[in-house]
DNA sequence: CCTACCGATCGGTAGG
DNA sequence: CCTACCGATCGGTAGG
């Protein structure tokens, strides 16, 4: 990823467009090349494999987010507020990169066995810092106490499934939905305990 | 599925398991073949199709779910204890068939234009279930008056997602995994209201 | 970016 | 359930 030229970048985002609606295992390179109105050999002026537009999509995205929970972890203090801006940022990195996102989210497992080691250590390392900032939650008397494991990996499935659903020309942007996802995140789903009654 | 003969369950079951691994697009018959010591021809003595074993594990799944909703709206009441209820046959469904449940979450989208619409349709009528839970609880004002779609797509991603991480040889029993998720899904992370603490 | 082409693998069939 | 085999498609290369 030292450069990527324009034509380059097109082709990754094709790419990306129709691994999103089919799956990478069954999209050819054929249909990437058609979708590009080129022959398929074109392509190897760009790419070295097919598995190039995989790797350089997951480890874009997982860039993405190691980027972001670093400076959520170097500018917030509290640990709600650090979540908030972590969900916050990731439905950002989400929606502005939807194609991608889906890639990230789903067909990663296509990667080569080295590719795909480097891969999970990296998101490995990004649910460990969500980990961190529910632990610090819980240490401050904000959060519950909790399985940590399993809140982060609830907040992250159900902040990454808004790729399957999310539409950028729809009526609801980023933040909004980041805010309602928080909100659900944080209260629940119960109403205000009994003492708002009395 | 009027009837599944045994050998026809193994085939299933085995496909099931390398799905899992691969994905459906990344499974060759000869895969399959291999993983039962027999030949790739000797499959279509009882399957038709490669996508028959995508086609069954889909809808097998989607009528356990089927059946579980409409059990849940049979017999309980009160809408917190009917999505209690639900989330729990949820999760058992899904522990106790964890290879099929990666292909009914994932692999759907292999399934051809006609079976994947009415795959769709089925899910769309169990979400529905869900949302209608979710309506009644808000309505009954024991829930928040929240965002009925993004709720149910929160609720039902989190807890789709345990089949990337749950082991059933792990020492976290279905019940008490789905005791964890309802209690997250229900308070959600933020620890007691202040008046916890007067 | 194209023409021409490669060997490998794909899902599946015929016939036993 | 096997042997033998099919046409189609796969990712990719040589050479321009």
């Amino acid at each position: 990823m030292l450069q990527t030229t324009e034509r380059k970048r097109e082709i990754l985002s094709t790419s990306q467009r129709l691994f999103k609606e089919k799956g990478y295992a069954s999209t050819s390179v054929r249909d990437i090349a058609k979708a590009l109105n080129i022959e398929p050999a074109s392509l190897y002026s760009h790419i070295k494999t097919k598995e190039d537009i995989l790797k350089i999509s997951c480890f874009e995205m997982a860039d993405k987010f190691a980027l972001a929970i670093k400076e959520v972890n170097d500018i917030y203090f509290n640990a709600e507020e650090r979540l908030k801006m972590a969900i916050e940022m990731h439905v950002q990195i989400l929606t502005s990169n939807l194609d991608a996102a889906v890639v990230f989210i789903r067909d990663w497992r296509n990667l080569s066995p080295e590719a795909r080691s480097e891969f999970v250590e990296k998101r490995n390392a990004y649910e460990e810092g969500i980990r961190q900032i529910i632990r610090e939650g819980i240490d401050e008397g904000n959060f519950q106490e909790t399985d940590i494991k399993i809140a982060a990996l609830a907040i992250l499935s159900s902040v990454n499934w808004i790729v399957e659903w999310y539409k950028v020309d729809g009526d609801l942007d980023a933040k909004s939905l980041a805010e309602k996802l928080c909100s659900f995140i944080l209260t629940g789903l119960k109403a205000g305990k009994p003492t708002q009654h009395f």
